[in-house]
DNA sequence: CCTTTTTGTTATACTGTGTAACAATTGCTT
DNA sequence: AAGCAATTGTTACACAGTATAACAAAAAGG
């Protein structure tokens, strides 16, 4: 009963076990919310026994989390190229590039929008990418609060995910590129604009 | 078995038990996850029988809705004076006023964000105040394709979700004078300046 | 080929949902 | 105050999903 992710080399029933349940869960919730998804669904649509379910994981949640996990975390590396960028002509490759990827593994960030549903995901991929911008604002943190710091690079980050859902909803119907320039100017030079005015804070 | 929530003068019985399942759900989403909240565990609280609940709700979710509808229907008000606003002082004032009255209900809001966590409410909210945002966006109208104004009015309407979130999450530390004037230069002033150079998108 | 590990089968305890029937209580009317 | 109507409580039940246990069957690996 091996219950880790760990890079070793794992049995091969293991490995096609896992992967039937993630397809299944994956399958699943482009389909309905979830919120309604069953172990007892997934493991029927996996063709695996129910209780081999428990051998691998403690509960639907963390399923969940590793199948959201391997995505996100690309998402982030994106993203985080994306922060250093600091030129003009930089940041909008790099924002056609973050949208052309999204666009590619379309199905995996549709679950993952769903699952910011569960409020410990959404909390969790906004609290990592407001980290990333947090770094790239450094050069501005001698001039500004903390607290306008924190403010700043969860207003980005917030923005960003709003911007990919958005687009998502809208099945995708802007152009990469057109999205990338969308983000340069609606979220990074509006909020860097905007920065330079908020020595507001007493913070 | 009444299920209206018509404003007829109704049973003296059925306005009090309704009350006690309201107060219980309100209770104990300030303690845990919507989700880990069972029909039993409210009824408990309450001091009310099972079965009851059935007889004036059809499900959790329906209870949460009647719960916060109130509440939003309050928090739309302000957010409507405050987008019709165009001159600078005033805006500044509307803002510190929604932060204030944040402020005030706070419990109320704590659920709402928490009820973010349903897929249907955070969708629900964010529609209506974005388009609370995109009549305020009609004068720009002309000039701009409707998918800027979609994705503007969404831009703000998410934005200003967030930023009380944070708030909240930040036990409102800053005050509502310094959160009015955050919220008129890291949001309206910043898209203002942002949609005059979107005549980027082709739809 | 034989051992180890994983998976499947069956059974069971438990929790929560949702309904039904009937008794007890409360509100309202006259 | 009496009596009718409506609401609430009690008890019982059917059902679905979670979680675990014990043992049989199948597959992996040396």
């Amino acid at each position: 009963m091996l219950k880790r992710t760990a890079p070793e080399k794992l049995d091969p029933r293991v490995r096609r076990t896992r992967r039937l349940l993630r397809d299944a869960l994956i399958s699943l919730m482009l389909k309905k919310d979830y919120a309604s998804i069953s172990i007892k669904e997934i493991t029927e649509r996996a063709e695996v026994a129910y209780i081999t379910f428990f051998r691998h994981f403690e509960s639907l949640d963390q399923l969940l989390m590793e199948v959201l996990d391997e995505g996100l975390a690309e998402l982030l590396v994106h993203i985080e190229t994306l922060a250093k960028r600091s030129e003009t002509s930089a940041l909008e490759t790099e924002g056609r590039l973050i949208f052309e990827y999204i666009k590619q593994r379309a199905d995996l960030f549709r679950i993952l929008f769903k699952s910011q549903s569960v409020t410990r995901v959404r909390k969790k991929v906004v609290q990592n990418i407001a980290v990333i911008f947090q770094k790239s604002c450094a050069p501005l943190a001698k001039s500004n609060s903390p607290l306008a710091i924190a403010i700043t690079s969860n207003h980005i980050a917030t923005s960003l995910l709003a911007l990919i859902e958005w687009w998502l909803d809208n099945k995708m119907t802007p152009t990469p590129a057109e999205m990338g320039k969308v983000y340069k100017s609606l979220i990074i030079d509006s909020t860097v604009g905007a920065v330079i005015s908020m020595s507001v804070l007493s913070g």
